[in-house]
DNA sequence: CTAATCCTTAGAGTGAACTCTAAGTCAAGC
DNA sequence: GCTTGACTTAGAGTTCACTCTAAGGATTAG
């Protein structure tokens, strides 16, 4: 079990921001005489949502998925939730389709300005000289 | 060459975004009785520019890119803007990690609701039933 | 015992990137 | 010549996700 500062640690996140995301519902932690108690799946579960956010989920996003999973037990909500995540699932791929094309485009200006300066030192890349515009 | 409103169209950003990124100094276009004219480069520039944005590139560091174009001429910029680009490389390199790995955990848990949850029609993919916990 | 850590409420502040409005003027296209 | 679109300035408003503060009280670890 641990406290906010460790797990704060832990995850290299503010108590701050620990505390905020407990507000926004996508936290609950269990209390000893009033204070936040972590136990390592809440680690686990705040690392999860960590990378959800890192790819740009929104927090109301991440929130509907974990009332989906609180509301379990009443009602089976595993259609929901796996439709939830597929859909991210799907932002996920677009958004490395999006990072892949412009990847490519930055690798190819980089790579013009090096051919119409070959004397800026490359880190091993193979020059031929040709020309070509770049912004 | 476009007005506004073309160029509008052709990108699929809003005028209001458009005359904002020009006060930010993103782009310059030509005028013709005092209305914005856009050809050809710029709509390629302004393509760049809305992918650098998609992928997080801040509007400042866009700028201080332009900026050092913009003073080629009297001073060569090649190196400064070259290493801008490959920061931004760099950066963009480490976002397709990040998402990537996310894309795994969120294709891994799919997998789990699946396989706890047989009935679900699945895409064309072959079930094992096991057991596991998933949020 | 004491210092460090934690708690709460309530709200203010921040920064980025838009997004929109208004008012009045001017240009373009048919 | 009329309608539609474009212009400007200047600023207000919005959304998102934090980020921080203050004040006063409780808990924990050594």
């Amino acid at each position: 079990m641990y406290t906010i500062s460790e797990i704060s640690r832990l995850t290299d996140t503010s108590a701050h921001t620990i505390r905020y995301y407990e507000k926004e519902g996508l936290l609950f932690p269990k209390r000893q005489n009033g204070q936040r108690r972590y136990d390592d799946q809440d680690v686990t579960w705040l690392r999860f949502v960590l990378r959800l956010r890192e790819t740009h989920m929104p927090i109301e996003q991440i929130r509907s998925y974990v009332t989906l999973f609180l509301a379990h037990g009443e009602q089976d909500t595993t259609q929901e939730r796996l439709a939830l995540l597929e859909a991210h699932h799907a932002n996920v791929l677009a958004q490395l389709a999006a990072l892949q094309e412009t990847e490519r485009m930055i690798a190819e200006k980089v790579d013009t300005y090096r051919r119409l300066h070959p004397t800026i030192p490359a880190p091993d890349v193979v020059q031929s000289s040709e020309n070509a515009s770049v912004n």
